[in-house]
DNA sequence: AGACATGTGTCTTATAGAAGATATGATAAC
DNA sequence: GTTATCATATCTTCTATAAGACACATGTCT
């Protein structure tokens, strides 16, 4: 491609400099920033592929490569001879995309859907340690909640989960406790941010007194601690939580390859 | 493609009949045995997509298809000028592919190669679980064996290792003490098994009596277990483990997306 | 050391048909 | 008339091929 429209080389992605970029993945960026902007919403239909290699003066190949690794990331769906979808977490499928545990027997969702109760939700001033996760400066306005994951009736999760004050004014307890769904599906369609990926760190710990208190579980059993970073766009963190996962009953799933 | 010599349509992958699958996925299946039959080796290279592409009377981009798919499983890794690779557990790079464990500061090797400490290994008969998770038959021989791996002088993993007797025939505690690098690879070379994925289910428990002692910790300090169920091609279970970490200086890193 | 050749994977374009999804319009059945 | 059913058209992604240029690695020749 000659013409000067499109497509300088555009800013290498890591550390060092790969100079040249190839014109799929500057195609990629391009599509990120559309998604980033919100000029498609999750859930929607993107442009179809020749319309898009129309638009940036590309093959549809071309197009369509930069399409399959972002669908391989998960931002993007595709469905044949329906289009390409923006991912969402309001998909009916998995309701946790996010959340790998799973019961000993049966199905999360076998004894119905998971009751979920606000405990705590107030606005507070960033700590060292969240304002490092998120970066934020030590003291900025974050948003803290604590809640509790019940299925069948059984708690199984503690969460304490902090987000920053800023992208998410207007949250409240009410909000939160009225929606059905995950609450990642909420923070798309009220706060339009979508949750991209996500780093955990678990270990093993004994619950507080508190803590124990919550789950309806004695202070002996030890308990999965699960701290999360999640992060939207262009690896933006946008939350941080830490939950205690019940283990005794349930199994934390891994997949390696 | 009308030629009968190659690609009859090969027979279904999963559970429900497609009927047809396209060329690039026979090639894969086709690949896929080579790997599996030891036609390439470990760190070898394979044929170049031009002479693959002529063996299977297919164009090369099929065959492209075909190797990008297995690449992104890591059963295969391109190098660009150089050729495409079989993938192994012998690579400088990643000492421990398998081991998502890191300790809080620094890094895995930050204080010299792991120490390897075989504490028992010994031939018995599978009993249910272990023959259930490996495809055997109850009583079946397997082969078991228990060791403690300590980074920088401290014990931080106690594993718990169960293999199927017969393929593993010839395994003995002198020849793995023996061994420098992951026993993956070890496995790779003596018997020609690479493991491909694996599964893992992690809780957080007490560490029992001997457990806590053969970790050099207190016994009310909770661990991580985690469960593995490692496979070979064509998810053939070769390996179940189960391994007890520290994580109150180290911890699981897990990415999700 | 530098220039060049060669073999590898990588990228881009172009073309064509297959396969899945959906709307429309004709036709048949009630 | 209304409701099914079928065929067709059209849109989408998916598969497959071919050809040429590029980038990277590794030589060999000067």
């Amino acid at each position: 491609m000659s013409t000067e429209t499109s497509l300088a080389p555009s800013a290498p992605v890591a550390g060092i400099a790969p100079a040249f970029s190839p014109l799929y993945q500057q195609i990629k960026a391009l599509v990120l920033q559309s998604l980033q902007s919100g000029e498609w919403k999750p859930g929607e239909p993107i442009p179809s592929e020749f319309e898009l290699a129309a638009r940036y003066k590309v093959s549809q190949g071309t197009v369509r490569k930069a399409i399959d690794e972002l669908a391989q990331d998960n931002l993007l769906i595709r469905r044949q001879g329906k289009g390409t979808f923006v991912a969402t977490h309001a998909e009916q499928q998995v309701q946790y995309r996010f959340l790998k545990l799973k019961p000993d027997h049966g199905d999360l969702n076998s004894q119905g859907p998971a009751e979920r109760l606000i405990i705590d939700c107030k606005r507070t001033r960033a700590n060292n340690d969240v304002a490092k996760a998120l970066r934020l400066r030590g003291g900025d306005a974050v948003l803290q909640l604590r809640r509790v994951l019940s299925f069948g009736g059984i708690p199984i999760i503690l969460e304490d989960i902090w987000l920053p004050g800023g992208p998410f004014k207007g949250l409240t307890a009410e909000r939160l406790s009225a929606d059905q769904g995950p609450m990642y599906a909420l923070f798309e369609t009220e706060f339009g941010i979508r949750m991209v990926r996500a780093q955990e760190r678990l270990r093993a710990v004994n619950p507080s007194h508190e803590e124990a208190k919550l789950l309806q579980i004695e202070q002996n059993l030890p308990l999965l601690s699960v701290e999360r970073l999640a992060f939207t766009y262009h690896d933006t963190p946008m939350e941080w939580r830490r939950g205690l996962y019940r283990t005794d009953t349930h199994y934390y799933d891994n997949e390696l390859n």
